[in-house]
RNA sequence: GUCCUCAUAGCUCAACUGGAUAGAGCGUCAGCUUGCGGAGCUGAAGGUUGGAGGUUCAAGUCCUCCUGGGGACACCA
């Protein structure tokens, strides 16, 4: 059930009716202050624009017409709200009734946890492509914003019905290669070594950055060993895929603590022997020209500078096998939305690949979408350099934030200890570092800072976590079981204010869940959760449960029951887990 | 040089994409424990939304110009 659609259709009924204007653009929207009721709508504004009218005597008339065609239709807006008014400039307000809102509250107790969900992707597919970081490279601060937005993303998707694969596009493939193995070799030799590390890795090739400067002879040599492991060269191919399985098997170890899943581990040379296909047909469709020996796109009429898709000396680029993938996904998937989880800075790069695309006619009927989020900066305001070592390891900051909550924990819940603590600790701090990533949405660059991202404090996870910790607390004091919490339960003896309050913000979830998918926004998820965390914390300063009289706590249970609920729904989809005790 | 993007309280960020009195956290100051967990609650101070014009019932949000930060601009990924 949805409010806010439901609103929009009478309205539009009544303006195409009464007005005679089709598919009339107008806002639903939920009122800044509450005094203006729980939906708003400008719809009144507009029309009186249009006609040169009065926005107040349009908005009389379209609530008079609202009545009177109640009568008629099967749903009726008076079952849902107690009055509806117009106000100064022209909004109209909508103020849902109590008891509308006390058997929506019956509604999420009986349904559970389902509250929100939606089959309105009807199983259609969404790829997301998202964390894709390098083999042979640490995972650093930047892949985690693209792991955790991707993948609260893939959450959401589901949510709401879609059947969703989460790709992970890692780089396995390209000069990086060449210049590795020529390390290895340099120093070990022609000898497999299983016990090599990605930190291992990582250091060859910074090393040979720098001695490449002095030793001109290094770049040659690296290329020779990249050629012979693009032409399956048995021991650099081995080697290869050395890299590959132990930087694999280190990254699913973060990704275990980070909760994260894929459904496919697709990478770069997956397809390598598409490659060539896909420039032949770009060449043989005339979208593709020869320019000083490499094939570009030209696309120029489009307003873009050319896209180069292969290279003079016939090596292809990434852009080769990106136009691979999506040909490949087309095929294999079909799905509806094709959704990249990257950083800003590639943003011409996707208009270029996009457009490629589509004059390929590689994604027909496919929504392509750069998920896009800014930089992140160093705590002096400038970008990190690998090269410098000033990039924070992921293990650093994962560990650093589990121990601090650890300390954190001992120190307000001595009770707390063993495995208990370790656990409760992990979910803590991993919920931290997620939201600080997902409660900004916006497109600056994040000033890397270490105590905001293990921040513990209100405004973060934590507190969000602590208000189901708190509603758990209360149900073990007063010795009912969370879940088996009786159907029966007289929620009308509810009704004081912080109590109404409450179930407002339980009836908006679903509308915010599908609000989020129209832009990607996940922090209106995290404003919507901080908004519910408040007025449950001020409803528990304010209201006892265990001291109320019998029945009144049963209700006021249930209430509490509820809100548990959403909130642990909304931290799901986020990708933060919530704690029993903490 | 061209294009993209950002600029909001001392600091870090919101503001439902044009709506009503621009809101949170941190920090500062003042309160709340004979109460279900004080990781909490209540209140105060703090703003010419970088600057100047424009569009309209309405602008932090849209258009133009300026200033400043960041990014991208074919043989990297």
């Amino acid at each position: 059930m949805n409010i806010e659609n439901t609103i929009k259709d009478q309205i539009n009924q009544v303006i195409e009716k009464e007005y005679c204007l089709k598919d009339f653009k107008f806002q639903i929207e939920e009122p800044k202050d509450k005094i203006y009721g729980d939906y708003t709508t400008n719809a009144a504004m507009l029309l009186a624009k249009k006609r040169k009218s009065d926005p107040i005597k349009i908005g009389n008339e379209i609530i008079d017409k609202l009545n009177k065609a109640k009568k008629k239709k099967s749903v009726q807006l008076s079952e849902y709200f107690s009055k509806i008014r117009v106000v100064k400039p022209g909004f109209i307000n909508f103020y849902l009734a109590d008891d509308f809102l006390k058997n929506e509250l019956a509604h999420i107790l009986d349904n559970g946890d389902e509250y929100g969900r939606t089959n309105e992707g009807n199983g259609r597919t969404i790829v997301v492509d998202y964390s894709a970081p390098n083999i042979a490279k640490k995972m650093h601060v930047g892949h985690l914003r693209s792991t955790i937005i991707g993948s609260s993303i893939c959450r959401v998707y589901s949510f709401l019905g879609y059947r969703v694969i989460g790709d992970n596009h890692l780089g396995d493939w390209g000069t990086q290669f060449g210049k590795i193995i020529f390390m290895y070799k340099r120093k070990y030799g022609e000898v497999i070594k299983d016990d090599m590390t990605v930190g291992e890795m990582e250091s060859m090739y910074v090393d040979f950055h720098k001695k490449e400067k002095i030793d001109l002879g290094f770049a040659g040599k690296a290329r020779a060993e990249l050629k012979k492991l693009q032409n399956k060269d048995k021991f650099n191919y081995r080697l290869w895929q050395l890299f590959c399985k132990i930087s694999i098997s280190e990254f699913k170890k973060i990704y275990k603590v980070l909760d994260v899943d894929f459904d496919l581990w697709r990478g770069e040379s997956f397809y390598n022997d598409m490659l060539q296909e896909v420039v032949e047909a770009a060449l043989n469709g005339r979208i593709a020209k020869r320019s000083e020996g490499a094939v570009v796109i030209p696309l120029k009429k489009y307003g873009l500078p050319d896209f180069l898709i292969q290279k003079s000396d016939e090596a292809f680029l990434y852009s080769t096998t990106d136009l691979a993938t999506i040909k490949y996904r087309h095929e294999k998937y079909n799905p509806i939305k094709n959704i990249y989880v990257v950083a800003s800075q590639q943003e011409l790069y996707f208009k270029q690949l996009f457009k490629t695309s589509e004059l390929l006619g590689l994604s027909s009927n496919e929504e392509m979408i750069h998920v896009k989020f800014g930089l992140i900066l160093g705590a002096n305001g400038r970008k990190m350099s690998t090269r410098e070592g000033e990039v924070a390891d992921l293990w650093d900051i994962i560990n650093e934030g589990i121990s601090k909550a650890k300390k954190l924990m001992t120190k307000k819940n001595p009770d707390l200890t063993g495995d208990g603590l370790e656990s409760a600790a992990a979910i803590v701090a991993i919920g931290a570092i997620k939201y600080n990533d997902l409660s900004q949405n916006r497109l600056t660059d994040v000033k890397f800072d270490w105590d905001k991202m293990l921040a513990l404090e209100s405004g973060s996870a934590p507190y969000l976590q602590y208000t189901y910790v708190r509603i758990k607390s209360i149900f073990s004091r007063i010795g009912f079981e969370f879940d088996s919490l009786q159907k029966n339960i007289d929620l009308s003896l509810l009704g004081r204010s912080n109590e109404m309050i409450l179930i407002r913000d339980l009836v908006r979830f679903p509308g915010i869940v599908k609000r989020v998918l129209s832009e990607h926004r996940l922090n209106l998820i995290t404003i919507y959760l901080e908004e519910l965390a408040k007025d449950f914390h001020n409803f528990y300063e304010n209201s006892s449960v265990l001291r109320s009289e019998k029945n009144l706590a049963v209700a006021r249970l249930g209430l509490l029951k509820a809100v548990a609920r959403i909130m642990k729904n909304g931290l799901f989809l986020l990708g933060i887990d919530t704690p029993d005790r903490m």
